[in-house]
RNA sequence: GGGAGCGUUCCCGAGUGGCCAAAGGGGGCAGACUGUAAAUCUGUUGUCAGUGACUUCGGUGGUUCGAAUCCACCCGCUCCCA
């Protein structure tokens, strides 16, 4: 069930009741593919960063430790400690990142596990039936992500075969439901547009996946390497056929300026591994810009992070500091990084909530973009 | 006292006459990262000068058209036998 609150020009400001809590947003997703935050973060730092909503993978935890044993370990919130909303990726994006180790056929994927090369097959069907038994709260369509670029007839076809295959999936869901044996009875699913970066294509396939009036709409197959001009417009061309009533997720995005320009466009939920794989890296996010806490400039920088930041990395422990754990290798330094990237995003996201609240996302957004794309 | 080795660019370590400013690691410096096969990957790391020049392989001298590579002596270190 989704609800807006307030908006300004097309920013909205809504709330998303779960089966575990409601969801405030815009929001950010803090990605935890395999039950885990990687950086050595637990459930209980994720409440520390102000995470709403864990985002794990279908195809993941589907090769490792296998859906049953989350299952028969009470499902995915009780396995790995949170009790908050959980949304599941589909394997979609696997599609995608794993193509040298898979084939699409009408049925489904073939995968080669990366882990051992085993064979294991998706499609919609079984993508449905692992994310139930996981019993997240929000299940995604098992889609094809498309590479950038990608020739019109193949996008073509692909979109008409997502199409076939959101259908699947909302049929197995309701079968999956007549039953009795579930962890998480409310579980909903929400469908994927795709389309490349043809407009006409991608407005063809929202409408196709409108018809089936499913409580949540996703725009996929976005940042893998087109311009963010050409992600902007793509949003601008299907934002308008996205039924207004229900949540919109702009997929695997993105900058704190992408998060931006996107919510000006209309999007409701986001869910990036940058924040997270950027700090394991040393690339920290502060509100006068970006910074490598490895850069030798660092190493004696008494400075918090960020000295407009409130999180307890900030308050606590200089770059110096810091930039000794990375040049150190210690895996602290990975921590103290995820903990504040991912506090960044999530009181980014606080602040564009209270900015459409009060009527200041323009102001908002003119005052932060150019700050937050450069240089520290 | 006798015998056998070794000394390479920040470190370790290859190289035993030209294709060597010198492999490969490490370390350093910088960059990338967008529904996570990523604690990963890429570039760079003698000096100066934009296709080149100069200095460098413990030291000094020598052989040679040409030496990190061969010879002599010296300095330092290691191991074995007394």
């Amino acid at each position: 069930m989704f609800e807006l609150i307030s908006r300004q020009n097309n920013a909205r400001r809504g709330r998303c009741t779960t089966p575990h809590g409601v969801v405030e947003t815009p929001v950010f997703m803090n990605v935890g593919t395999q039950a885990a935050i990687k950086g050595a973060l637990s459930a209980d730092d994720l409440k520390t960063v102000g995470c709403q909503v864990e985002l794990s993978n279908t195809y993941h935890l589907h090769v490792r430790p296998g859906e049953r044993l989350i299952k028969q370990l009470g499902g995915l919130h009780s396995f790995m400690g949170w009790d908050a909303p959980i949304l599941t990726d589909s394997g979609g994006f696997q599609v995608f990142s794993l193509a040298g180790l898979r084939k699409i056929r009408e049925d489904g994927v073939r995968f080669n596990a990366h882990t051992d090369g085993r064979q294991i097959f998706m499609g919609p069907e079984e993508s449905i039936s692992i994310q139930w038994a996981l019993g997240s709260d929000i299940a995604m369509a098992f889609d094809e992500c498309i590479e950038n670029p990608a020739p019109y007839e193949y996008v073509s076809a692909s979109i008409a075969r997502t199409t076939r295959w959101l259908r699947r999936c909302d049929e197995q869901l309701k079968l999956l439901k007549t039953q009795e044996d579930t962890i998480n009875p409310g579980q909903v699913l929400w469908g994927i547009n795709q389309g490349g970066t043809y407009h006409d294509l991608r407005i063809e396939h929202m409408k196709q996946i409108a018809d089936l009036d499913l409580p949540g709409y996703a725009i996929g197959g976005l940042a893998v390497g087109e311009s963010a001009e050409e992600m902007y417009s793509v949003i601008e061309a299907v934002e308008p056929h996205m039924p207004s009533d229900r949540p919109r997720y702009l997929m695997g995005v993105g900058t704190p300026a992408n998060i931006i320009e996107a919510v000006s466009r209309g999007i409701d939920f986001f869910d990036c591994v940058m924040p997270a794989r950027n700090a394991r890296h040393g690339h920290l996010f502060t509100s006068a810009g970006v910074l490598n806490i490895n850069n030798l400039k660092y190493r004696d920088d008494e400075r918090p992070i960020d000295s407009a930041c409130a999180c307890p990395v900030c308050s606590k422990y200089s770059r110096a500091y810091l930039r000794h754990l990375f040049k150190a290798g210690e895996m602290l330094a990975m921590r103290l990084a995820v903990i504040h990237n991912l506090h960044f995003y999530n009181s980014l996201m606080q602040d564009i909530r209270t900015a459409i609240e009060t009527g200041q996302f323009d102001a908002f957004s003119r005052k932060k973009l150019p700050l937050l794309s450069q240089r520290a």
